[in-house]
DNA sequence: CCACACTGGTTTCATTTGTAACCATTGAAA
DNA sequence: TTTCAATGGTTACAAATGAAACCAGTGTGG
């Protein structure tokens, strides 16, 4: 992955081309910023707005806390992705009855069509994507990210 | 890699965990953070101030719309990282004899001091993580990895 | 019952980032 | 040569982010 030009204690070059986090950082931006023109086009969210939105859709109703679990994202974050969501009538809280603390969060219909239109949208990006790509690549792609997630011991 | 629970134009709801640009994404995230903490917590370095160390190290003398190209960062960051580092006396600013619109950097032996500490130990960093996988996960994700880059188009 | 640490979530503030406007210089066209 | 589009780079402003302080509300130990 890496490239030593001297092999005793003269200057050694890292090749930034071929370094693993820097590779994977930047694929990884140049992939999301091409998708984010999705539903940034469409409707004008950020990206933590996008997650919340996604992570409801999916899983139907769920607190803060659990949504910046499944999505990585900051409790901040969330909690701001929160408010816009449901400034636009997108979402509503329920409080918990045993837990006044917590708060339940749920797709309003409008949200609900909003999910629903972006799915087959971003469904189908990642489908344009993969297609690109041949069966080994796409295996090794999904394992390769699988064992480095691994690795990483963030499961 | 991403599953469908309906087939007809009945809900359908898009798994976050598999969906690849979401999984990239992370993915990149959680490297670029934990390599982070090596060149911030040694020097108080951004990302983008990394990057231009390295670049440079690697490079020699680049200038910024070169650096830019290289480490895939909009000119107003190479601007400000050129900057910060400039005031810390990492490197320095040879004005083009031809074209007066531009700048050579290159690194002072302050710069090349830093930048030859840092590669050991983002190698290490690389290596290490690297080392967590097995020899045939590390051939997926490499592959992998270049196979989607080429898919982007972005080469 | 009452401290007191903890948790869910929001807000405040400082930093980082992106966009667009900008300045200076260049190069080609009229 | 003057003009004008394009380029290298910086700056100004607005938006996004992260860290830490904060405000309930909870739940445990005395």
């Amino acid at each position: 992955m890496t490239t030593k030009r001297e092999t005793s204690d003269e200057l050694e070059i890292l090749e930034l081309e071929s370094f693993l986090p820097y590779r994977l950082y930047r694929l990884a931006d140049a992939v999301s910023r091409e998708f984010s023109r999705i539903y940034k086009d469409r409707h004008g969210l950020t990206r933590p707005e996008w997650r919340t939105l996604a992570g409801l859709g999916q899983h139907g109703s769920m607190t803060a806390t659990a949504l910046g679990e499944q999505s990585a994202m900051h409790k901040t974050k969330v909690s701001r992705a929160v408010a816009e969501l449901e400034r636009r009538r997108w979402l509503t809280r329920t409080p918990d009855e045993k837990d006044r603390r917590i708060e339940h969060l749920t797709l309003t219909r409008a949200g609900l069509a909003a999910y629903r239109e972006m799915v087959p949208l971003a469904m189908e990006f990642e489908q344009e994507l993969l297609a690109k790509l041949s069966a080994g690549e796409r295996t090794a792609i999904t394992n390769g990210l699988l064992a480095l997630k691994k690795a990483l011991g963030k499961d």
